[in-house]
DNA sequence: AGCGCTGTGTACGCTATCGCACAAATCGAT
DNA sequence: ATCGATTTGTGCGATAGCGTACACAGCGCT
C-alpha cells in the first residue's frame, strides 16, 4: 500500500488560496528526499524550491575546517530556498536531509513569477521567513547558553513537531553533527534522557516515550520558536497581512 | 559646529531611486540615538522604523534568566523594524543602542505602504533582510564553534564597519552583555589584543590601531558576513531583482 | 585632597565540553 | 555461524569559559 502523497500535507501550500493554488499545484513535482541528500550546497544557485512533506531538512553552516552548525529545521511547515525570492539568489548555507522523506518541488522562476504577483504568495511566504529568522536567531542563544542536553532535547521536539510519528531515523552521529557538538557529547546525553524514560533508541531509531518530559527538560528555546512559528503561520487571512495582523491580535 | 546630518549616510536610503527617496524624504525625522537606549522591546508592536546614520544598534535575545545575546548588528548599512514589512509586526528581540548617534524613522505606517507598492523599496528592503539572515546565521555558527578571542575580534571589526572613526566609545561590560559572556572573558581577550598591538583602550574608549592584524585573529565569520553584505547591498540596479541579480552575477 | 563611582585586572576552583583512544554491542551479508 | 561494518558506550587528560571574590586604577565631585 503506497502513502497517498498531496501538496497540501505541506502547510505554505496548504494555506495557499484556492487562486494560487490552482495556479502552481500543475507544476508541483513529487521528490523523494533521501537521508544525507544535500538539497543545496552553499552558495549555489537555486533550480528549484522545495516543499517538504514527510522529509526534514537542516540548514547547515559549514565552515572552512569542516565544522559545521545547524542553523534551522524545515519539514512539511515550510520551504527551502527562501534566498530566491528574498533576493540573494543563492545563500552560504547547506541544505541537507536529516530525515527522509517526500516533498515537492518547484521551478526556481515559477516561484519568482508567483512571488511577483505581490499577492498572497509573496505575504505567505515572508511571514514564513520572519518565523524562520526566529528560529534562526534562537539557535544563536541556545548555542551560546544551553547545554548539550537541553540542545538536544530542543532539536528532539522540533523535529518531532515535523514529523507525525514519534519516532525518528537517526543515529547520534548524524545529531552531533547538525548541533555541531560531537558525537559522544550526543551519547552521553541521549542515554541521560533514556534512563530517564524520556526516549528509547536503539541503532539509528530514536524513539520519543515521554514528550511532556522532554519538553520539561529542554531549554525555552523550543517554545519560543514553536510559538513564533504558530503565531506567524496560524490560519490568519490573508488579504492585506497588516490588518490580518491586527486583527489577529486584537 | 553642528554635525551636518543626511538622510543618506544611511546606504539603503542612499540606494533608493530618486522618486522612491523623494516620497519618504519628507517624512523622515531625525532622531538622537542615546547609548543604552532600548529602540524597541521584546514583542513590542513597532510604531517607527529606524534608518541610523551614526549609530549602532544592537538586536539582542534576552533569556527568561536575564542571560542575552547578540543575534545581529545594525548600523549605517540596514533598517531597524524588518518584522515590520516581514509581516509579523513584532518580534522576540529587542535593540539596543550599543554606539551612540543619530538616525532616521519613519512612521510604521508609511514603510508599509511603501512596501506594498511591490516596487523598489521591497526589493532592496528584502536583499537587505536576506543579508541580515546570514549575519544571524553566522552568529550562531560562532557561538558554537569559536573563541572568546577571535568572537570580540569579528565584533569590533563588524562594528568598525558601521562607524567612520577607529574607535568605539564601550566599556567591556557592554561588550559582555552584546557577545553573552562573562565581563572578565573580555577583560582577558581584550587585554590579549592590547598585549599584541592591536588596540589600545582606557575606561570606555576602544582604539582600533592595527586593523589589518584584528582581521588575521578574528574567525571566517567576519568574511563571510561582510562578504554577504557587499554582495546583496553594492549598487546593482533595482528594476527587476532576478534579472539585477542575473546580470550582476554575468 | 579626599571620597566614591565606574571600569579594569587578577586569581582560584568548578564544570561542560573537547579530543582521543578503544571497548562493546548490534546488524547485515556471506 | 562468522566476519566486518556501523553504532554506541566509556574512560581518560586537556581546556575554555564560568562564578565568585576582591584589588586596583582613573575620573568626577565636593
Amino acid at each position: 500500500m503506497p502513502t497517498p502523497h498531496s501538496p497540501k500535507q505541506n502547510h505554505l501550500l496548504a494555506a495557499l488560496p484556492a487562486a494560487e493554488f490552482e495556479r502552481l499545484a500543475p507544476h508541483l513535482e513529487l521528490v523523494p528526499m533521501p537521508l544525507g541528500e544535500a538539497i543545496y550546497e552553499s552558495g549555489e544557485r537555486l533550480q528549484h524550491v522545495y516543499f517538504p512533506t514527510t522529509s526534514i531538512v537542516s540548514l547547515l553552516y559549514v565552515m572552512e575546517d569542516g565544522a559545521s552548525a545547524e542553523i534551522a529545521v524545515v519539514g512539511n511547515e515550510g520551504i527551502l530556498g527562501i534566498s530566491l525570492f528574498m533576493g540573494g539568489d543563492t545563500t552560504p548555507s547547506r541544505a541537507v536531509v536529516q530525515s527522509a522523506g517526500y516533498g515537492y518541488r518547484l521551478k526556481a522562476q515559477l516561484l519568482k513569477d508567483e512571488f511577483n504577483r505581490a499577492g498572497p504568495v509573496l505575504r505567505l511566504l515572508l511571514r514564513y521567513t520572519q518565523a524562520l529568522i526566529t528560529q534562526m536567531a534562537q539557535t544563536a542563544v541556545c548555542n551560546r547558553h544551553h547545554t548539550l542536553e537541553q540542545q538536544l532535547c530542543r532539536w528532539l521536539l522540533l523535529s518531532l513537531d515535523r514529523l507525525e510519528s514519534d519516532e525518528l531515523t537517526m543515529t547520534q552521529e548524524l545529531i552531533a553533527n547538525m548541533l555541531g557538538v560531537r558525537r559522544e557529547g550526543v551519547t552521553e546525553a541521549a542515554g541521560k534522557l533514556q534512563r530517564a524514560g524520556l526516549i528509547r533508541y536503539s541503532r539509528g531509531h530514536i524513539q520519543v516515550t515521554n514528550r511532556a518530559g522532554l519538553e520539561r527538560e529542554t531549554c525555552e528555546c523550543y517554545a519560543v520558536v514553536k510559538k513564533e512559528f504558530d503565531r506567524l503561520l496560524s490560519d490568519i487571512p490573508l488579504g492585506d497581512p497588516f490588518q490580518a495582523l491586527a486583527l489577529a491580535s486584537a
